[in-house]
DNA sequence: GCAGGATTCAAACGATCGTTTGAATCATAC
DNA sequence: GTATGATTCAAACGATCGTTTGAATCCTGC
C-alpha cells in the first residue's frame, strides 16, 4: 500500500483540500447521501485522488472527523486538567465542566470561522448518523473524554444519583448537537429571517450554557422508586412467551 | 395508475406490511442508507409492491412518517386545546405545556409497545436527516402544532424575551430527539448493559420532564446586549443555585 | 361461470455508486 | 539526463440503487 517517503510537500495541498470538500458536502448530504464524484468535483481533484489519498470512503469520512474532533477532544482534557489542578483536589464547580465541555467546543468553532461553523455541523449530524462504523469511530474518539467529564459531574454533584447524571449528560448533548447541527432545523420551530446565524453563534454560547445549567441542576424526578407503577395506562411490557 | 375502487380489504395487509418493515429499516439505516429491497424483503413482498403501493421511496418515507405523526400532533393539538379550555383563558404552566408537549409523545409511544418505540427513534433521527424533502415534510407537517406551542409557551412566560423561549424550545427538541433516537447513541456516554430501554422508557418521561422544565426556567443568560462583548464570558450570577 | 379491475410477480432498465486499473505526468536524487 | 517513486488522470469495472414493464394471478360483482 501507501509506501510514504518524505516527499510530501505538494499532497498536502490536495489532501486538505479533499478533506474540506468533504467535510462540507458530508455535512451538507449526510454520509450515504454524500458521493465521492461529488466531493472530488467540488474539491477540483480527480475522482481517483480520493481513493488514493485516503483508502476508501470510510475511511476519508474518519479522516474528516479526526482531523478536527481529535485536537478539540484534546483541548477538552487539557482545559479539564488545568481547571482540576487550579482547584487543588476540590470538586470543580458544575458550570466550569460545562463550559469546559460545551464552551470549548464552540469557541474552538468560532475561532475557525466559517470552516468551525461547518465542523459544528457536521459533529451535530454525525452523532445521529446511523452507520455502524460511524458509532465505532464516535465512541472511540470520545471514549476518554466522555469517561473524565463524567467523573468530574459525578464529583461535582455528589448528591445526585450517577445514572441521573448521566441521563442528563446525554440530554444536554442531544441539546447541543441539534443546536449546532444547523440553521435548516432551526428554520422549523422559527420563521425568522434565514443565514445570520454567524451573528448568533457567539450569542448562542451563553444562552446554551444558561439552558444546560438549569437542566443539569433541576430537581430530581419525583420517584425514582425501583418499582415503576403502572402509569395510568398500563399497558403490559412483558415479551410474549 | 391506481384507480382505487371502493375494494381496499386485503391490500391493507400488504400495505401496512410494507410500512411496518419501512419503518424499522428507515429508523436503522436511515432514508438514504436504506434501500426498497432491504424493506420489501423484511416484508415479505415483491420488490414491485413499494411503488405500486406508494409511488417512490420519497412517497414511502413520507408515508411512514404520517402514518404516526399525524395522529400525534392532532393529538397534541386536542390536548393542548383542552388545557386552555380547563384554565379559562388564565396561562398555562410551562410544565402542563411540556406535558403535552413531549409527555404526549412518550405516552403514545409507550401505548404502542415496541412498534411505538420503533416510531420514537424514526422520529429523533428524522429530524436531523438532511435530506431537503424530509424537511419540507417536517416542515409542514409540524408547523401547526409548533405555532400554537410557541403561542402557549409566550402567554406562560411572559416576562421572559420571545427570542429566548424559541431557543430553549430548540434545546428541548434536540434534548428529546437525541434521548429518543435510541440506545446507540446512549451507548457512546455510558458502558451501560444494553437493551432494557423497554424498562427505561418509561423512566424516561419524568428524567426528561425535570431536565426541560430545569432549562426552560433557568435564570436568562447575562448580556443580550445588541453589542455582543468581545467574549467576555460572561457567566450569569442572577440567581443562587 | 366469466369479465375486469386490483394486485402480485419475475425480469429487466438506466443511472449512479465505490472502487480499480494502467498509463501519463510530475518531482526528486544520482 | 535518466532512473525512481509519488501523484494525477481518463476510463472502466462490478454492484446496487430506484424505477418500470408486461404478463400472471387474485379477487369481486354480476
Amino acid at each position: 500500500m501507501g509506501a510514504m517517503t518524505e516527499a510530501a510537500i505538494d499532497n498536502r495541498d490536495t489532501r486538505e483540500r479533499i478533506l474540506d470538500a468533504a467535510e462540507a458536502v458530508f455535512m451538507a448530504c449526510g454520509y450515504d447521501g454524500a458521493s465521492l464524484r461529488q466531493i472530488t468535483g467540488e474539491a477540483e481533484v480527480n475522482l481517483a485522488a480520493g481513493h488514493y489519498h485516503f483508502g476508501s470512503k470510510e475511511a476519508l469520512f474518519q479522516a474528516v472527523l479526526n482531523r478536527r474532533l481529535h485536537v478539540l477532544n484534546q483541548e477538552r482534557l487539557r482545559v479539564l486538567d488545568e481547571m482540576e489542578a487550579k482547584a487543588g483536589g476540590a470538586p470543580l464547580k458544575p458550570s466550569q465542566i460545562l463550559d469546559a465541555f460545551f464552551g470549548t467546543l464552540l469557541r474552538m468553532a468560532i475561532a475557525h470561522g466559517d470552516r468551525g461553523q461547518t465542523f459544528l455541523r457536521l459533529i451535530g449530524r454525525t452523532l445521529t448518523e446511523p452507520a455502524e462504523f460511524i458509532r465505532t469511530v464516535l465512541s472511540k474518539e470520545f471514549a476518554d473524554v466522555l469517561e473524565r467529564y463524567k467523573a468530574a459531574l459525578f464529583r461535582a454533584l455528589p448528591e445526585v444519583p450517577k445514572e441521573e447524571i448521566v441521563w442528563r449528560f446525554h440530554f444536554m448533548l442531544g441539546a447541543t448537537s441539534y443546536a449546532i447541527a444547523g440553521t435548516d432545523t432551526l428554520r422549523l420551530v422559527t420563521d425568522w429571517q434565514t443565514g445570520a446565524i454567524d451573528d448568533d453563534l457567539e450569542r448562542l454560547l451563553p444562552r446554551l450554557m444558561s439552558f444546560l445549567l438549569g437542566g443539569l441542576r433541576a430537581p430530581l424526578p419525583a420517584a425514582a422508586s425501583p418499582n415503576p407503577q403502572p402509569r395510568g395506562n398500563g399497558r403490559t411490557r412483558r415479551k410474549k412467551p
